[in-house]
DNA sequence: AAAATAAGTCAATAGTACTGACATAATTTG
DNA sequence: CAAATTATGTCAGTACTATTGACTTATTTT
């Protein structure tokens, strides 16, 4: 006779006290990123927007002249679930698409100067959040924190992590 | 005449180098929440349940006999968000709720045998993709890795971190 | 010229959240 | 004890983000 505990364990291949271990970080997980994402969230409604219009604003000034397909392989989202966001953030004036010079049919994206600045103003508020996190831990540990997460993306996606500089 | 980036660094009281640095941060977090929440959307989309459900079985499962204000207080939602993913859980049979003993009003939830088995696999995935994690970086950053995701969470909600086991 | 591709659009639906209003039962307070 | 407060539940209406499916337009490839 086990109990579910230990059954449950034994399928993983994991030992229990090392379940238990994550459970903890599953939490914190939860925790931290709700809150990671707050600070900006609050921002964006105060505007008429959501997290996903930040997505798009943070994706596309890291990479300018991103097309809409390779937009949407990031996001993992539908091309109908991007154009509503899409068209908002182009009819406010964040957002604007010039014909790919390569391929007409496609559009590249780029921010506008308000749209830099928006996008800017969030990312300096989860970054204060970040270097205030790191301050606590000790900043030298940030190496063995970026090395973590992009252990947790899937391998074959890891590819959509630019890695490099752009804000 | 100064950039926009280097205004917006000074307002942020931040070095541009720094805050680069942080960029490559925020979207490994974006990466990593992505993947690390879609194993466990898959399972939850075959029984017809959602993250929502998910956070609730794990919190429950987590401290049995938590009551509706303080489950509504840990995911900072409404009574009427709650309603449905609750009502779902309990007519599926994964939490049941019985009265407080102290204060006849509470409703103290947890989780039937059903409802620990789903909240268990559901951990399996997730405990899984943090093993293979820990395993690539060294399982030694285990600490390292739990500093930093606390310290991410407002300082004034970290008390709603267990920090203990109950799986 | 035909097929494929990139993007956009229309319609219907779902999941998760919100606000506001009100009901019920139980406890606390005056 | 009666009144106020609290914990929970519920109804109605709305918003945001996402989905699937079907179709159009412009452009490139075959």
């Amino acid at each position: 006779m086990v109990t579910l505990q230990e059954a449950a364990s034994r399928k993983s291949g994991m030992e229990p006290a090392s379940k238990d271990r994550h459970i903890l970080l599953i939490e914190l997980l939860f925790f931290a990123y709700r809150d990671f994402t707050g600070d900006a969230d609050a921002l964006l409604a105060e505007i008429g927007f959501g997290r996903a219009h930040h997505r798009v604003l943070h994706f596309v000034n890291r990479q300018p002249g991103l097309t809409v397909a390779e937009l949407l392989e990031i996001l993992r989202i539908t091309k109908q679930s991007l154009a509503r966001v899409l068209k908002e953030l182009i009819d406010g004036g964040y957002v604007y698409q010039v014909h790919g010079v390569k391929d007409r049919r496609q559009r590249e994206l780029h921010l506008s100067p308000t749209g830099r600045e928006l996008t800017q103003s969030l990312t300096g508020l989860q970054s204060k959040r970040i270097a205030n996190a790191l301050m606590e831990i000790g900043e030298d540990n940030l190496e063995t924190i970026e090395a973590f997460l992009k252990a947790m993306v899937d391998q074959e996606l890891r590819g959509q992590i630019k890695g490099e500089r752009n804000d």
